[in-house]
DNA sequence: AATCGTCTGGGACAGTTGACCCACTAACTA
DNA sequence: TAGTTAGTGGGTCAACTGTCCCAGACGATT
């Protein structure tokens, strides 16, 4: 094998385990399982990490960045909010259906970190860096569309969040993309009914209370 | 150890198996682990299971079971369909805050079935029942409230779903339960704005107002 | 009471796993 | 060139895992 920089094998090792961890489950990603997909030997894998923990919360906190990285980079906010929605959701949606085993992956490590002692934190920040990703493109979504969030925005985030986790984790069970397509759907309605027009009084579509006539902004 | 029926011990044995699985996570449920969580010996075990994996098979049917059963029986269709509505969702996270382990269990088990060759299938059953107890919810809570569903039920039964998964993965992740209910106000807004009175061509006029102050009570 | 099938406990076995060690090689440096 | 560091391969180890076996204990039937 050629030789590598610490650094990149490290890299080449941890893709290598969120493959075979997408593919065959966190159980069945063994040290040998895991050398052996990236093309290495076991003596390499312990001269890059201290111990298979280690390569695990390698792994997670690279799964979290990419998925921020690449899942929402594509949204393009235009001036409606609903189809800024839309585009956000579905970009979502051809992500993990373009990669299943990366989401699968990533759920597994959640419930692994939650599990795990001394890894109950990492779920959580997970989930918060994850939610404050989603409330900057909202919050950047809303101001080009010139609309404001009836609900603090964060707590919209958590709703966004909370949809694309149950959307995935159906579709990962049945891979209906119809069905998930319908959903996102039914999303959007929900999601952009919580936003408000502040200069011109457009009903939202369908129906849904916005009752506190509170704005929030950013 | 008493003697039991084969019956009564396959039963025994999978509650612990789900246990530990909760707890633990699917990796450190050893069939050691198991039998020492119901207290008997190894010999035991392969007198009730032919093998491991045959006892997981079980443990999954019986927690579909338990999920239906025990989440949506507490739901009594009233005139309100609204309060309906909160009222399941508030029973189902409240059943999840009761007894975390056996929702973790679950949903690891889903993945272990994605992944496991033989068991692709499961998963999909597990959720298809899943989605059809939910169905059968929401026509009685409609028929109660005397409105129609503005799209098709098994299609709102899939929307409830996914906002119950989501809602479930974060809250185990963060164990936020007011941020939770939270959640299910806005999910509730979402959900009846798919209710119809039938007298009306137009949809709801949502009336009912989202009131951030009636959190607490179901 | 004798017998027989049901059930139990302890122990054993082979295979797998994470970790590690040591001799070896390639690249860089002085 | 010689020396030093970084990286590698193969083999090894103890621990753990699922599974199995066997001697025996219980309960019902005869």
């Amino acid at each position: 094998m050629t030789r590598l920089p610490s650094a990149e094998r490290r890299d080449l090792l941890a893709s290598a385990a969120l493959r075979v961890i997408g593919a065959q489950g966190l159980g069945q990603a063994t040290t040998r399982a895991i050398v052996a997909e990236a093309g290495m030997s076991l003596a390499s894998f312990h001269y890059a990490f201290r111990s298979r923990d280690e390569l695990l919360l390698e792994v997670m906190q690279r799964v979290v960045d990419a998925e921020m990285t690449a899942a929402f980079r594509v949204l393009r906010p235009g001036s409606d909010i609903r189809a800024s929605i839309t585009a956000g959701l579905t970009a979502f949606l051809d992500y993990v259906v373009n990669d299943p085993g990366q989401e699968r992956a990533l759920q597994e490590l959640v419930h692994h970190a939650m599990v795990t002692p001394g890894l109950e934190g990492l779920a959580r920040a997970q989930y918060s860096s994850y939610r404050r990703a989603v409330t900057t493109v909202l919050v950047e979504a809303s101001r080009a569309a010139g609309v404001s969030w009836t609900r603090p925005v964060a707590e919209v985030a958590r709703f966004v969040v909370t949809f694309t986790d149950g959307l995935t984790l159906a579709w990962l069970a049945d891979r209906d993309t119809a069905a998930a397509r319908r959903m996102i759907d039914l999303a959007v309605d929900s999601i952009a009914a919580l936003a408000a027009s502040p200069s011109t009084e457009e009903p939202a579509p369908a129906a849904a209370s916005t009752s506190p006539q509170k704005r929030f902004d950013a």
